[in-house]
DNA sequence: TTGTAGGCGTTATCAT
DNA sequence: ATGATAACGCCTACAA
């Protein structure tokens, strides 16, 4: 059915060279004159021809391709970020990115991955939160020796690339930012509990709070689950107070969307009424009206950066860093404001 | 560096049968004794073996594998959906996903999507808009006889696979129901010119104020390229006249929300003073306040549909429905409201 | 600088 | 019902 491509013989014969020589050429490698060079590379244009994917794994060493697990996101706020760097990290160094989605909670995940890593051999593994902290998937990749980058673990993995965030820190300035607008009862909405950045965000407001000397009211914290219809949720309890917080601060976008939403829908105003904060600085926070006050995270650049340096190992140079620190920064946008003086 | 993996012969020598009858027995292939099969199957279990995917691409007629060529987008609204379908289709036929993004408008774009082909050896391509209406790349996918899926062609190819989706259809519908609510000067917002799908949106608008005997206000329609900025943009440039239009009508939800944004800029709400529509139903039209009335398209299901059916093609059935048409759906929501009567 | 031989792990073909 | 053997297209190792 397929038309039958160009195979390293046809070049090889167009060009009268031997296979090896064209797969010198094709892989830039030395000790190939540049009168040949230039021959197999006209013959290499005039067949189109492209080496399979597939020979080059099933001969050589590398497999050039790099695995993405993930979870299943129902908006690509956060996990779109990720695509676009990894992707294009892949592209630039001529690898191919494998995703694999996955639903959790997953009791055979450590089962999935393997299967995922035996049938595609790939070279190496990206994993983001919350798969970053689940052990028994790094177990498997330690297992089959398969290279992982993780991104957002809780604590850094020795023998893993890690990049992290400076979050903790970014999430007391962003509290103290509240704390000097003249709040004082800051409604938090945490983030899912498997991922290793919600504490980091719940930390620093605590952290922040303490530092004011102002008494943390654990009424005002509130779980979420990194969606939408929790940040909803969650506010929607904190606004039943009579005495409710003058600003929400949701662990992420989407749940800021849900807590603007409910806002909105109770009949009050941002910021006036109520300021509201997330985390990512994701498109939605700049789209959504009023604009919303966050916390940017470079996720394509992070994603990108643990891409490479994954095939960096891969290629089998020594990485200095085995961790990567990027820093957050506070975004002040119309989402937030001083409290009106009124209690209620 | 990778640990050896169990291949088929390992299989075959713990089992002890030849490796055929474990191919036999991991591709579900008729003529093997259900003793023997056991046998092979505990062998597979015991030394976790999973056939690889390379050297069963190199061997074999098929490569398992599925393109999906897309334009780079900043946000995942519409690509999203489409990746998810996708995904799941693959994954439910044992087939793996293959990203190709691109950048548009690229002069090179025929050579790239060659390029890409011949590498993976995908056995079929998926293709949304606009690549959808791209003759070159259809041209080139001719040449290599590789079949392809093409979501929301401007007219459906003779050749391939259709999905297409009522949209003309249901923006008449839309703007009957704008009408009825007594908007007069319904201002429209079109949708990237390279897109099938902007073409339909507006002349459904058209024929709607056609049958009403309302007559087209060519000011009032807005140039957009159905991403955020381009919506903000047209709707500034909407919210300029006069005597401003009453509802406005965005070929897309990116754009409906930058409408949005820049209607409450200027300090107007919605939708007392300005209605707003989008199209698509991306997750973002429910999460904006208001929620926005849309025109729900049901593209996971019509990626996942699109994929399956190059599957089947690739296994050689012939299918009936070379195109199928999928219903879209008006959903009325709290950014549409009769106009208030004041004129300007 | 260039070429030859062998093997990677499957599926396909043809026997038995 | 089962098996032997030849591709598949490339890379690695080792010659020349």
């Amino acid at each position: 059915m397929q038309k039958p491509k160009a195979t390293i013989f046809n070049v090889a014969a167009l060009a009268g060279v031997s296979i090896k020589t064209v797969s010198r050429v094709v892989n830039n490698e030395p000790n190939v004159s540049d009168k040949t060079r230039d021959k197999v590379l006209k013959a290499i244009g005039s067949l189109n021809y492209q080496p399979s994917a597939a020979a080059r794994i099933l001969s050589g060493k590398k497999s050039y391709g790099i695995g993405l697990v993930y979870e299943n996101p129902h908006e690509f706020s956060y996990v779109g970020g990720v695509l676009n760097g990894a992707l294009k990290a892949c592209e630039d160094e001529g690898f191919t990115l494998l995703l694999r989605p996955l639903t959790l909670p997953d009791p055979n995940i450590a089962e999935t991955v393997t299967q995922f890593v035996l049938q595609t051999r790939v070279d190496g593994l990206l994993l983001p939160a919350p798969l970053s902290d689940m052990k028994d998937v790094l177990d498997v990749l330690r297992e089959q020796s398969v290279p992982f980058a993780l991104m957002a673990p809780t604590t850094p993995v020795e023998d893993a690339i890690n990049i992290i965030c400076e979050e903790e820190e970014a999430s007391f300035q962003l509290t103290l930012h509240l704390l000097e607008l003249g709040h004082r009862r800051l409604g938090f909405i945490k983030g899912h509990p498997d991922h290793g950045d919600s504490e980091k965000r719940f930390s620093g407001y605590c952290r922040a709070l303490e530092a004011s000397g102002i008494a943390l009211d654990q009424s005002f914290v509130r779980q979420g689950y990194f969606d939408f219809e929790s940040g909803r949720r969650a506010a929607a309890e904190l606004l039943q107070f009579e005495i409710r917080p003058t600003v929400i601060i949701a662990s992420n976008d989407d749940m800021a969307a849900g807590a603007l939403f409910e806002v909105r829908e109770q009949g009050l105003s941002v910021p006036s009424d109520m300021s509201l904060v997330g985390f990512d600085d994701t498109p939605l926070a700049s789209h959504l009206w009023p604009p919303m006050t966050t916390v940017r995270q470079p996720i394509v650049e992070m994603a990108d950066a643990a891409v490479r340096a994954l095939i960096r190992t891969i290629s089998g140079e020594e990485l200095t860093n085995r961790t990567t620190d990027f820093n957050c920064e506070v975004i002040l946008r119309q989402s937030t404001a001083p409290p009106l003086d009124s209690g209620i």
